[in-house]
DNA sequence: TATACGGAGGAACATTTGTTCGTGTCAAGC
DNA sequence: GCTTGACACGAACAAATGTTCCTCCGTATA
């Protein structure tokens, strides 16, 4: 792995720095001018070397078609609206019209954290410390599904119509009632009518950035 | 914002999947392949549409130099490379090697939960529902950065030589002592002799993705 | 009806960009 | 000294790709 010249990890470094300031890679002929690479077949040569030690992937004959192995690249990462707030004594903002929300604030995510991605994901930013049951702090961003149904188990965002109260719980259909278990596993859960629980959404991400 | 004819609007789309295909925008040949148009210069047309309505940025004379506007791109993500697991009993892994983890499993942030980002992160799986009274749970991911010193106040992994114990907490130096405060306001605080804590890296990003 | 204008078509043209070939240098190993 | 292999040069060539002109069509508007 380390056995490049000093040639070719300068490339390889000019290529991920370049990739940092635009949105397409760099020409071979970027590479040697900002290298002051006397030729572009020198260029081609120690590219050559940087794909056979699997540094990098070239499609040949295309224009700049050069991309770096094992770098994080939008495919892996997407891009989640932030749609408004969620806290215990306030309804869930809907998500609505989620497509044209071109100007809103969103959260990247990696794939990992958000399996099957699709339209129907949005975040809420989670006021206030009603949640912390949920082991879910004042300043989190919370990543829901949206979704009015939900199997037993899972985690989700409900309005308890008589409480007026918006809650983050493990659902649990129970006959006629419903349980509503707090992840934090010391916490005693709650028992509502089944009528009275409204599925907002279901939990699928919580991002912290500790201050 | 909606005033795009339907030509337009393929266009637009057909950059955007082209995008999650490949590290590299599309041409404008590429834009008129794949949706049958019969002039590049028709291309070339509502290409500056598009630009006008500030859809995407066009950088002139240059090959594929087609970027979306407000899309996710590399410059708002960082990778962080999940070095091991923090449970109680155990020490924190050492950071050592970074830069050559390139097998390394990473985890994508977006750079707003990444704040001045460098190589000093790291990231771990939280194993073991011990830290439950920083609000972490198990199987969370936590990044951490890398320093053996912080301010009071700060969020803290800290290694208790006496306890053998790694446990997240909020740091005060209190004279000869050393206050520890969980996350989980409504829990008691920890107190330790300043010589007992060794400080492990501070508490960045707390991920969670629900089952 | 005449005019203006958003859109589309075709094709030539100018650059940009990837590829290749022949050659040269230098240090390591025989 | 000779050979070999990694690395570098330059230049010419061939695609790939962006740009521009001129023309045409249909619809809305004066």
């Amino acid at each position: 792995m380390k056995d490049l010249s000093r040639r070719q990890r300068a490339i390889l470094q000019f290529i991920e720095s370049f990739l940092d300031q635009n949105d397409y890679p760099p020409t071979i002929r970027d590479i040697q001018r900002d290298l002051d690479i006397s030729s572009t077949s020198v260029v081609d040569y120690n590219l050559k070397v940087l794909e056979n030690r699997n540094h990098i992937r070239r499609n040949r004959n295309i224009s700049r078609g050069i991309e770096l192995v094992g770098r994080v690249n939008h495919r892996n990462v997407i891009a989640i609206p932030v749609i408004g707030q969620i806290a215990a004594g306030l309804p869930i903002p809907v998500p609505g019209d989620l497509e044209q929300a071109d100007s809103a604030e969103t959260v990247e995510v990696g794939a990992d954290f958000a399996p099957n991605a699709g339209r129907d994901l949005f975040a809420l930013r989670v006021k206030g410390h009603s949640m912390i049951d949920a082991l879910i702090n004042d300043g989190d961003v919370v990543v829901l599904r949206q979704q009015v149904t939900c199997e037993n188990g899972e985690t989700v965002a409900v309005w308890l119509r008589d409480e007026k109260e918006t809650t983050l719980k493990r659902f649990y259909l129970e006959g006629e009632r419903v349980r509503l278990q707090p992840a934090n596993m010391t916490m005693e859960p709650i028992f509502t009518p089944a009528n009275n629980v409204e599925i907002q959404g279901r939990l699928v991400t919580v991002l912290r950035s500790v201050v």
